[in-house]
DNA sequence: AAGAAAACAGTAATGATTTCCACTCGGTAT
DNA sequence: ATACCGAGTGGAAATCATTACTGTTTTCTT
């Protein structure tokens, strides 16, 4: 907890400090994101649509990670009002397909999507089984030794996730009693 | 003829020879698993039944790993066809409650179970987005690097799970035409 | 051996996801 | 620009894994 709380303050005064910084390698991954995404859509000749756009931009604009399908179909149903459940679906297996989304499911039922992220960017998560707490954190030498077992298996990797289940320190303390 | 009596005998004999050896490594976690499971069923005051020693014996004894609900319940049905459905749900939840069993989605709709690892057994997966192969593997470093993640972060790791996902070489040369 | 709590089998209900269908739209070739 | 065809859409119905509910049976404590 005290742990979690000095890392935010931590990111808050790195984003004051270098604002500018921020914004650019913020905006780039979208226009990469999109630009990957009309090439999928004209090498395997499908089509843009309207609905296809404004799906993206929910999904990359918020980045509220690992979004239910059902929250995401409340934001763009805000933009358009129109468009339909099945079509938010789609859309999203549209964009796992061209691995530009992630499929994760934490045992809810549910099945969450997330962005992919770009080189550099880590997605790894401490999974309470006591109390759902989800806590993220990053560790580069786990990182580097993926790659290798990648390289070995002349595996092309996309996206990885790694998740450590357990107790936090708070479930510990209660189990045992 | 002679040569496969032969080659049979041999195998018989490795068998006799190491027979101590591997019936005590093959015995011993499952052992452990049932004791802690009866410690469990105790502690929560539930109760222990023959649905759920036959549910637990088809789980661990067979290693087939990541099975489906529908695959373990047609196992059971073999031993005693009473059992029902429902029943197999509970208890393989029961097992995730206790940490003894794991629940995995790998995007198919199902979920599967595999049985929690003990120290020093690892199951590491590379994930093929192309042709849905799954490859197995292990790393000590990275589980090294885990254990110290979740030493700083002061959680009590029951499992984990490392996944990466991508194109396998067979996959990448067909996606690149 | 009796009683309370828990588990059971079988089935109905639930709810996330997919499919279907009639219609619309996007983009290429003319 | 126009016409065409295949892909996409919305809405609702269908599917299918999972969970809840029923009355009955079993376990375990005293």
């Amino acid at each position: 907890m005290i742990l979690e709380f000095h890392k935010c303050r931590i990111d808050i005064e790195n984003h004051l400090l270098k604002g500018k910084e921020e914004l650019i390698s913020r905006l780039r991954p979208k226009a990469e994101r999109k630009k990957a995404l009309k090439e999928y859509i004209s090498k395997k000749k499908l089509k843009s649509t309207k609905q296809r756009d404004t799906i993206f931009d929910e999904f990359f604009n918020h980045p509220g990670q690992h979004i239910t399908v059902e929250e995401l179909y409340e934001k763009v149903k805000k933009q358009n009002p129109k468009i339909g459940y099945a079509t938010v679906y789609r859309t999203l297996k549209l964009f796992k397909e061209c691995a530009l989304a992630f499929e994760r499911n934490f045992g809810d039922g549910k099945t969450r999507y997330e962005p992919v992220k770009f080189e550099g960017e880590h997605h790894d998560h401490l999974i309470c089984i006591g109390c759902g707490r989800i806590t993220e954190f990053e560790n580069p030498h786990i990182e580097h030794y993926s790659r290798e077992v990648a390289r070995v298996n002349e595996f092309k990797v996309v996206n990885h996730k790694l998740e450590l289940y357990g107790y936090c320190s708070a479930c510990t303390r209660k189990k045992d009693n």
